[in-house]
DNA sequence: TTGTACGCGTTATCAC
DNA sequence: GTGATAACGCGTACAA
């Protein structure tokens, strides 16, 4: 079935039933009707191909996720929210959705080239880049509509993005800490060359100043957002005595946890712990994480918006968006926080 | 940059610069040298949309989860590895991949024809469809190519499909429990209106009917794949004190496990505990989980490398493939088992 | 071995 | 309002 077939069989001209099928004016209502019903009944779907080659624009929106291996596997609840939050848009947008995850023994080169050669989608988002990855800056060689999910790691006015303000949310941590009477605040960072792990460890930073609490190298461990950093980074701060730690996700602050355990500490007693996130861990650990909320498929949802809407220039490039976030108090930190039910009880 | 644009600076026509590209005979070594090298000069790539409107296809494999809310976020890592293996064989074929994902608070039928509706992949790859999902039908009615995850719900025969051997994996479970001496061997399933739950409980089934045990419907607990229904599982169970439960999958029982903690018995001491899948969680648990170890991605490789297959007609549909699995025996079933080191010590 | 000419299904641009 | 016709860029028989 083709857009000729439709047409004769109402009676009328190609251009008609494309006026019809695009929404487009100077079409008569019953002409529209008409060709309506039968394109109804023969449940006509223009080619994608035949319109792509046409207008240039595929409805297609691509996803690339460079770092499979630690954001992927580790964090496994953010990948997974990300793209369901992506999802969302899409399906409200009629958009579809074109996915490359990298591949751990692959060089970065090879991925950049096959997501930045692709042509079939029309705008593309990237997540969880690092400061040197190729794929940035070939995008942005290339003029390639895109959207960072992210703080970008440079020319960060120039390029859209979308992100949760991490600043702000560590000073918070830091600031509950200090109020509670914590004064050794140490943190295990996030991936550094990554916006969020830099930014979590900028906000601890300020954080402690603006407590009036000294900053001491000493306290801080360059980690990754996994939880074997969170356990060696803990075993390398023990000796130093924090009586706090601020770490940059919550699967980093499981693997901290284990440690402290591990040398018959106590949790918040001896040391406290803060995550970073509120993934489904930071509840099922024993004690509970205090963390920082934040909404990994809103920010999904929001890219993919912003994207569309670049792409159909319904708002203008450049477009920096950024979103809240909420300190979430658990007995990681305080004792006395409310506790949460964790499972629904029998009936 | 055109085909014609390329031919015009060789010095040859369209045609040539066509064969050339696609590997076709009939040109000259010099020629073909020729154009290579203004082809690479001008990092020309052919324009997707009119090669598909003349060949019919777009080298685009689509990827189909309706359940997003048991199946993506329950089991967290099933989704992100499946991708991941799917996306290996993308890479190698030099395909790329279209994802949709099910919406809770969407319609069954809204998903279905979104993705049935939509022409760019070549075939799909759908996963997690239960016996009811109008996906499935649609898919057959309208003669798309597809290849299923998991065993089909019904043209079980006629469907393409990947799977692991559920059945054998799970008599392989009871007998290694029947071999350690429990005689009472509950089962937590997993959903049963979908093939990996269904086959799991007709192995546990027939297992105890090969190991010589009766079998008693007070001892199964229909569930689905995830922790709070083998908590509840477990609760439901306990009172028929069973001394040995075969799980679902290994989030339900790391729900079980907290529901039998919670009225003070031990395990394996007073309740054994199976799970199935080998996922992260298997070996965090305390005790670690006896489970069926499979690789989810090399299904998804699979299933991907098959698909392919039969769209460039390298094999005959329908085909099916049936993956090994292996019984990784741990401390919740046998007391002896070998210890695993969880985490990398600090150096 | 190379070039010519046509077709793929749609949208855009004109006339009517 | 409606209909003819020219693009869009590529693959491919067929002719040279």
């Amino acid at each position: 079935m083709k857009l000729e077939d439709i047409a004769k069989k109402v009676g009328v001209s190609r251009s008609t039933v494309s006026r019809v099928i695009n929404n487009q004016p100077y079409v008569g209502e019953r002409t529209r009707q008409r060709v309506l019903k039968v394109i109804e009944q023969e449940q006509f779907q223009p080619d994608p191909a035949a319109r792509a080659l046409v207008t240039g624009r595929n409805e297609i929106i691509g996803v690339a996720i460079p770092q499979t291996t630690n954001v992927f596997f580790g964090d496994n609840s953010y990948f997974p929210m990300l793209l369901q939050g992506i999802a969302e848009t899409t399906i409200k947008r009629d958009y579809a959705m074109l996915l490359w995850l990298g591949h751990s023994h692959e060089e970065r080169a090879g991925f950049s080239d096959r997501v930045s050669k692709n042509r079939q989608p029309d705008g593309l988002i990237i997540a969880s880049v690092t400061e040197i990855d190729p794929l940035f800056s070939r995008l942005i060689d290339i003029k390639r509509t895109f959207v960072m999910v992210e703080t970008p790691p440079r020319f960060t006015e120039l390029v859209n993005y979308v992100t949760i303000d991490n600043i702000r949310a560590s000073e918070q941590v830091v600031e509950h800490l200090a109020n509670l009477g914590y004064r050794r605040i140490a943190t295990i960072t996030g991936q550094l060359n990554m916006g969020d792990g830099a930014e979590r460890l900028k906000g601890y930073k300020s954080g402690l100043e603006k407590a009036g609490l000294p900053y001491d190298s000493k306290l801080v461990y360059p980690g990754q957002f996994s939880r074997d950093y969170g356990y060696n980074g803990m075993k390398h701060l023990l000796p130093f005595k924090p009586d706090a730690v601020v770490c940059g996700g919550d699967t980093v602050a499981s693997g901290a946890l284990e440690a402290i355990h591990e040398v018959g500490l106590k949790v918040p007693d001896d040391v406290a712990l803060v995550g970073f996130d509120d993934l489904d861990v930071a509840v099922q650990s024993d004690p509970p994480l205090t963390t920082i909320r934040h909404s990994v498929q809103r920010v999904g949802e929001v890219a993919a918006q912003l994207l569309i809407d670049i792409i159909e220039e319904k708002v203008q490039a450049p477009h920096h968006i950024v979103l809240p976030t909420e300190l979430v108090v658990r007995q990681s930190s305080d004792p006395n926080a409310l506790k949460e039910v964790m499972y629904p009880v029998v009936a």
